[in-house]
DNA sequence: AATATATTGTAGCCTGTGCTACATTCTAGG
DNA sequence: CCTAGAATGTAGCACAGGCTACAATATATT
């Protein structure tokens, strides 16, 4: 019944640190789209957006410069290094394709937007082929 | 192209807070699984299960009791309560449907194992109902 | 029974990610 | 050009959840 120990700590362990990933991955997302959509990414918007105060936002975008994928200079906005745009183009396509297979098993597309926004930090690239597979055999 | 505003805020706050209460969730899942078993969940074991330090597993196990989840005495192993107990019981099934929800799609077994792990916290009701349709579906 | 080992618990540290309050700097209206 | 308001940044707090090191207790072996 219970697995195999080893085989269950691994599997914490890497939920564990796929969810340390997770706060990195929505920023790079969120700051490509405001890129992206025309304009700047700037430290209040970011904040608006993913419902934390301006000096939570500030923080954690200093993780991000600290951790190579983003620059910013006082009072000029946020931008991706190549890193961080190579990151947040991956995470795009993950989470739409997250999204696009929670509507396509039946969930409101509502619905799928809200799960889609944790549950992609957690699926492995082996389960995104899958969800591939499955999404291209149905479309015929 | 953007989603509204607001609308962002609050699905990132839900991804926020499910991951909250993941790691309440794996510990009583895990420690109804080793009472179900047979015999005890000492902190031993559960750390060791978990991949965490003892001494970890003990401050979680704090906090389980704090919230009102579990019991445990000096040297006496951990114990559920009943809101324990049923937080557990609900925990499991999501983690099984979750589970074979991805298995049906094509994810490999072992994968599915692993990413259910994390992606379990993340799964609303809507969703989990949306899976069962979908296996039951496929069933026939 | 004595002692060695395993288990349990405590103390104290670190990091991440929230917050509020305050200070600074831009920017736009008058 | 000034100044009010918005945006940005800083300081300091709290809490969760990791860790190691050490202390206390229980269990097993001889
Ligand atoms: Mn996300
Ligand atoms: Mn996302
Ligand atoms: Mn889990
Ligand atoms: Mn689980």
């Amino acid at each position: 019944m219970l697995p195999d120990e080893a085989d269950q700590a691994q599997r914490f362990e890497k939920a564990r640190s796929a969810q340390a990933g997770a706060l990195l991955e929505d920023y790079v997302e969120l700051i490509d789209d405001l890129l992206g959509s025309g304009g700047e990414a700037r430290p209040t918007d970011i904040a608006r957006r993913l419902g934390v105060s301006h000096a939570t936002a500030i923080k954690s975008i200093a993780r991000l410069k600290r951790e190579g994928l983003a620059t910013s200079k006082l009072y000029r906005g946020v931008f991706l290094t190549p890193e961080g745009h190579d990151l947040a183009a991956r995470v795009r396509a993950r989470h739409r394709l997250v999204v696009d297979l929670l509507i396509a098993v039946g969930v409101p597309e509502r619905c799928a937007e809200l799960d889609a926004e944790g549950i992609e930090h957690h699926v492995s690239e082996a389960a995104l082929a899958a969800f591939a597979r499955f999404l291209e055999a149905k479309r015929k």
